[in-house]
DNA sequence: GCTTGCCCTGACGTTTACGTAAGGGGTATA
DNA sequence: TATACCCCTTACGTAAACGTCAGGGCAAGC
């Protein structure tokens, strides 16, 4: 699985970095001209600079220069949503990166074409086979949690936890960064 | 993801081990008294045997001992097969480990139970999350695959994939060993 | 009795995906 | 002009999950 680490927690807080955009009609994330600092981008998806230069130097990630610094596009943007979603699923970096590469090869000829074609459709596989383990997975601990719940319900009642806790779960995600456009596939 | 190493080959081969069973009462898989010597759990599972040793290490898995030899019983091997779909499913082996600690402590009290409990639900968000990220790559595969087709339909229509290469890997699956009985939460 | 095949226990090596300084520079604010 | 905050590169450090010897033991078959 993917390796966590114990990540500063400063890049989690908003405040911390003064987000307010120089231009604001470059606020708009539906506009493809609309540029990127790395901070933002971390502080968006929760990742550290060290990670996004390091996508870089494999090969997943390559945003324009302003002198010295990074800027990223909104398709820069896209291919990290890609990325991230990526690892959540399971995949290495090489292997995002050759997905990246097939979306990107749109010039590689036909026979290119071909390969991509064969190599997405054993991902698609693969990832449903995972699907399966992952319903599998929740069916095992549902029953497990069934069990718990009699088991307190029997002895001790008054500890069982509501269900209640996880609304807010849910509401912190509605209210997180919004989904963007995909701009990759045009 | 769970990084991936290159394993012996040999050890996919079912021919390269004698797995005739001792004695043909306890060949049942069924029968709890059933038990493997560790290069049959490896042969059925695909893993290697120092994968086991260092899951015993780790405290996942305690073998029963015959003089200095492992003996897994069928417990050991449904554990195992959690172990297994955990890591498929992106869990870490100490993530892993908590699971099944908490499926043991039945004994642990009503306030573990309750702990338990919580951190069962937790996973199981954990999961849900995961599966609409499953949902999602398969998708954006899927429209991939879209794409390279009416590509390659104009362009070379010969050099088209066809999606039969797919029946043997589910007719492996469909033959693959039988799914046990899991005697974990008995 | 020697080889073959399986088992064992250390213990060091390897890959992945970053973390964490160290050292240096640009810009704005007090 | 000092401080704060941002950026950069180079480089060594690290946790997870095993791989890969090295060295030794027990049982079967020739």
């Amino acid at each position: 699985m993917p390796i966590e680490y114990s990540r500063p927690e400063r890049y989690n807080d908003a405040r911390y970095h003064d987000l307010r955009p120089a231009d604001p009609r470059r606020t708009d994330l539906r506009r493809p001209e609309r540029s990127f600092t790395i901070r933002q981008l971390c502080v968006e998806f929760s990742v550290t600079p060290r990670a996004l230069r390091f996508y870089e130097d494999k090969g997943l990630l390559f945003p324009a220069r302003d002198g010295m610094n990074r800027v990223y596009s909104t398709r820069d943007r896209a291919r990290l949503q890609l990325i991230l979603r990526g690892k959540r699923v399971g995949f290495s970096l090489s292997e995002i990166r050759e997905i990246l590469d097939l979306y990107d090869e749109k010039d590689g000829g036909a026979v290119q074409a071909a390969r991509s074609l064969k190599k997405f459709r054993e991902r698609i596989e693969a990832l449903k086979q995972q699907r399966e383990d992952i319903e599998g997975a929740i069916q095992n601990l549902e029953e497990g949690c069934v069990r718990l719940e009699r088991q307190l319900t029997e002895s001790r009642p008054d500890l069982l936890p509501r269900a209640e806790a996880y609304d807010s779960v849910l509401r912190a995600r509605l209210d997180g960064p919004a989904d963007p456009t995909l701009v990759l596939s045009k």
